[in-house]
Parts: structure tokens; C-alpha cells; sequence
DNA sequence: CGCAAGTGGTTTCTCATGAAACCATCGCGA
DNA sequence: TCGCGATGGTTTCATGAGAAACCACTTGCG
């Protein structure tokens, strides 16, 4: 907030390190998240996004394997989500036919209608946070975001 | 809403969503930080920030609180962080004469030696990362994520 | 068939994090 | 000087995430 450290040139101020920066205004944003959905739904980051998933017209009915591959979460993560879920009701596991080993998971009625408010809430939440940002600046961020993405994971890999 | 044909083309899915987005850069980059410094010299990130501030010119020595301050770090976190980097000897406490409750904090001759390999590892990751990015896009980069974190305080206050 | 290896899912364990309780000391006012 | 609220620091507790062990079922191969 008061980061009036001015920056005289050698000085090095950990606020300017662009890990540091990143990381910030992720928790920031998550955290923003979080608490909307917590307040409004009593919903948990894992268990929203599982939840928007679904939801989407898409994927009508999927596995856990799946959803961890769409989320990118741990698969103890979506598990867990699951079960909270499915114990609120919000979705509900029908047997696989072709594998015997996972089950189906697909909105309840109730699910598809806190759907209908979830969905409107990221998408309001996204443009609040947007606000104040150019068109351009948007779409660029978004670019830069995913190729500094691109760019750690690849040096994860060779080092 | 999940009428199938109608929904393909403004389809919406996680991995569009900013905060996503935003969540998914920032673990990439830190996971790779936090790897780096654990393979060569053993430290956190926590702890690794601690000797950043302390070796830093400006702050010859200071206390926990002055720490937890300038890093943005929970007191316990930093706490902690010290508590480690005393026992491996890379910092020591010297009493502090204006207020016994603290005590002051500084590097000791091994600490210094190796936050004079710390630091450029720091600067030569962030190089790294931003390799690819014209010089125009760092600095874009930095003030958009600095917008959005503000941004996103600001929303959690007045919500 | 029937066993071995692989895979989806679940449980358990470990660790990191932050909140809250706690202790010691300071500093101010009676 | 005494007492009491405030503050730096430490410990304890609750929560969350991931790793690894584990179970159930499937698939492929003898």
C-alpha cells in the first residue's frame, strides 16, 4: 500500500520483485473470491469451481478424472469438493456403465440453480476487478499472464 | 443457459477466467522460486525473503516487527523464518537496548556469504521469467498486477 | 478362466499457514 | 511508584493442500 521504498536505482526492494508482486495480487484476487462465494453460498474455491464446470453445458456428466484434468486441481481436492457437494446436494453421482471403478457426476435440480446465480456472481466479480482497465489492457494481461505461465513451467522443467 | 449449441460459441470455461489465470501464473512462478532456493541453499521462501530484507544496505539490523512490515509476512510466518535462520546460524540476535521485549536482527558472516549468492540467484530468476517480454511488457506487466491488487483490495473493503 | 498390472477414487499422514491465545516488557497516567 | 493497557514476540490450535498409501475394479495376457 505505502510502498514509497523509492527505489534509488541499486536498491533492491523486495515490493518491486515481480514474484513478489505476482503473488500479491493473485492472493488478493483469491481472496476477494473466496469470500464472496463463502458469504453468498458457503461455497469453497474447489467446490465453486467444480461446480462451474458442470454447470457448464459441455460437460453434462463426468467422471472425477476428468474434472481434475478441466480444474487442474489435485484429485484428493475435486474428490473432497465432490463429497461436500454431493452432501449439500448440490450434485449427484449416477453409476458409470462403462467403468465400474468411478461414477458420474452431474448437477441436482438445486445445483443447476445455484448455477444459475454462481455464474452471474464470477462474471460480475471478473468485471468489477476489470474495472478501470482499458480493452486492451485486459486482453493483455491476460496474454502476459499466461505466457509468464508458460514460461515458469518450462523453466520448472529444465532446472 | 445449458442449451448445448447456443452456449459453444460464447462458451465460458476456468481457464479464461482471470482469477484462474492469475492463480495458475503466480503458483507456476512460485513453485519454481521456492524449488530453486530449497535445491541450493536449503531456505523457504519465507526465510528467503527475511535474508533479502536484512542483507539489503538499508536495514543493517531490525526487529521481527520491522520485518513483518517490509516483507507483508504474518508475524508468526516471520517468527518462524528467524527462528530457523538462527539455528543454522545465518542470523543472529543481538539484545536490543531501546526495548527488551525485541531483539535486533542481523546477518552473521555466513549469512552475508550467502546472501551474496542469494540475491543474484533472486535477480537471475526474474531475468529468466521475463525473457521473451520486451522491456515495455515488464513494466506493463508490474502496473497491471499492482492495479489489480489494489483493485481487489479495494472491493474486499467495501463488500 | 485367472492372475498381474494399471487406473479411478478414497483415506491417511504431513506440512504449511494464519488466527487466536498467551507471555513478557514497555510506557503512560494516577 | 504502581497499575494497566498496548505492543513485540512466542506458542498453540484449526484449517487446507498435497503426497503417499490404499482399495476396488478393469484390462490385458498367459
Amino acid at each position: 500500500m505505502n510502498d514509497k521504498t523509492t527505489e534509488t536505482g541499486t536498491e533492491w526492494s523486495l515490493s518491486g520483485f515481480l514474484p513478489y508482486q505476482l503473488s500479491i495480487a493473485s492472493n488478493a484476487v483469491s481472496d476477494l473470491i473466496a469470500e464472496r462465494y463463502r458469504k453468498r453460498f458457503g461455497l469453497k474455491v474447489p467446490e465453486w469451481r467444480i461446480m462451474a464446470v458442470l454447470g457448464d453445458g459441455t460437460q453434462r456428466a463426468c467422471t472425477q478424472q476428468a474434472l481434475t484434468q478441466v480444474t487442474r486441481m489435485d484429485k484428493v481436492a475435486v474428490n473432497r469438493a465432490c463429497k461436500v457437494l454431493e452432501e449439500r446436494g448440490l450434485i449427484q453421482r449416477v453409476p458409470n456403465e462403462a467403468d465400474g471403478r468411478s461414477h458420474l457426476l452431474e448437477l441436482t435440480e438445486e445445483g443447476r440453480s445455484i448455477h444459475r446465480e454462481v455464474m452471474p456472481l464470477a462474471l460480475a466479480t471478473e468485471r468489477e476487478l476489470f474495472d478501470g482497465f482499458a480493452p486492451r489492457e485486459r486482453a493483455q494481461f491476460r496474454d502476459l499472464l499466461d505466457r509468464m505461465h508458460v514460461r515458469a513451467a518450462s523453466l520448472a522443467d529444465n532446472s
